[in-house]
DNA sequence: CTACCGTGAATGTCAGACATTTAATTGTAA
DNA sequence: TTACAATTAAATGTCTGACATTCACGGTAG
């Protein structure tokens, strides 16, 4: 972690002094749960004043590779970065790219469910009875009288998380959890009937049925079949808008 | 984007205030290139000093959630997150992850191929000339003498991300940067032989021509083989390991 | 009409101070 | 000697006020 050497560069000191920490720990200079020295000591190092270490602080804690404790032997540590930590950002960022970036339903629908059906083979080996027990109650929940749009998305997602985590690989899980959860506002956009939520209901139950088999071919099949509906219902929504925006 | 009333909960105002215009980001209440309130007059309205203002837009910056221009109508504008900007953010998670919580090599391995082979069919589909050209490119890179195994590692990487983008969908390129990347520094613990590096680049040939005839089918199976040798490689190495940690 | 120069508003930075938290130390009594 | 309570010190969290720097805007001179 070198410092008050070579600075220069454009302004804006907080983010070069961000970038030094950041790479420190990044290459492993600094290890994990080692205590940086304390923001009057940055200080000196790099030259700056306690306020602008601190901005350079926050950068790094809002990315969750420091963390801190305040009182004795308190300080800014190097945090061991969690999956649990990883998920919710990667999930924001995630739904932000998505609706930020005009990413039409049918390419985000393309991708969760290429992803989800790169899972189904290895959720058919090892999915747990606990997992197959959460998707069956999800699939209960779905078809319950009365329940709203968003708690049937809701629903979804928690059923198909749950597909997801049956193939017991937490890095799949990690990077399926942005592309399943980004999708819930796109699919918050279509309107489900009674008719249409039967056959969903229908679908996740054949998954679940030929992940309980066991049946790698069956899932992929019902999963193939589940994309193909819901790119239909999102068809028909937006076929219905131009309708009626071509009838103003 | 509330402000002045319900604080309360525990300590630490920076991390409120960002959570509180993150929460206006993200549920839109706050438009894409919106200018928000000045820092002087965010302090007001959250009722704190001008520096524990700047901590919280500064841990929002360090998400790309905002941006901050200087001088007369500058401020902090809401930014539109780009998938270039999310790239770097995801693989240096991703990498950090894997290197952080002790993920085994097969289970890197297996998500990663896992993740390849979802976007195979696509890339039959869809690849560019270009995309063809840059990895054939980077098949005659692996091939070089004297190459190191950083680089061949490196050209490793870029092969696949050529492969990845060939599927021409943005969310699944994002998604699998991470994937693909994270696992760079797991692969730097190979030693990659002369004979072995034949034997991939063999493979990323077969790949490459599977592309090419546009057959989703030879593609995925050079893909398993290719994942089949890669572990292969890596156990190898590790065996190698543990006997000379015996024999000590 | 154009080029130049204030002016003001905003962020970036600094210095110093005080508040709060918390572990370690010290002191005291059983 | 041990257990417990009070003190201390070090660190982060926060505030105030000031100055530096940047940059759009408008007015003025040529």
């Amino acid at each position: 972690m070198k410092s008050s050497t070579a600075r220069a560069s454009s302004s804006d000191l907080s983010a070069q002094i961000a970038k030094a920490i950041r790479d420190a720990i990044v290459s492993r200079e600094l290890d994990v749960n080692q205590r940086l020295p304390s923001e009057a000591e940055l200080a000196d190092q790099f030259q700056v004043s306690r306020p602008t270490v601190r901005e350079a602080l926050k950068r790094l804690a809002a990315q969750s590779l420091i963390r801190t404790q305040r009182g004795a032997s308190g300080g800014a540590f190097v945090n061991r970065l969690s999956f649990e930590e990883a998920y919710p950002q990667q999930i924001t960022t995630s739904t932000l790219l998505l609706s930020m970036n005009a990413v039409s339903f049918d390419v985000a629908c393309e991708a969760r469910y290429a992803l989800e059906r790169a899972c189904a083979p290895l959720a058919a080996q090892r999915r747990t009875p606990d997992q197959l027990a959460t998707m069956r109650a999800e699939i209960l929940r779905q078809g319950a009288p009365g329940l709203s749009d968003e708690a049937f998305c809701a629903s979804d997602v928690a059923f198909h998380r749950a597909l997801v985590d049956g193939a017991g690989n937490p890095v799949l899980s990690y990077q399926l959890a942005g592309a399943v959860e980004a999708m819930q506002p796109l699919m918050n956009m279509i309107t489900f009937t009674a008719r249409s939520r039967e056959a969903i209901v229908a679908l996740h139950t054949e998954i679940a049925d030929a992940l309980e088999a066991r049946d790698a071919a069956a899932t992929d099949s019902a999963l193939v079949k589940l994309e193909a509906y819901t790119r239909e219902l999102a068809d028909t929504v937006a076929n219905a808008r131009n309708k009626s925006k071509r009838e103003q």
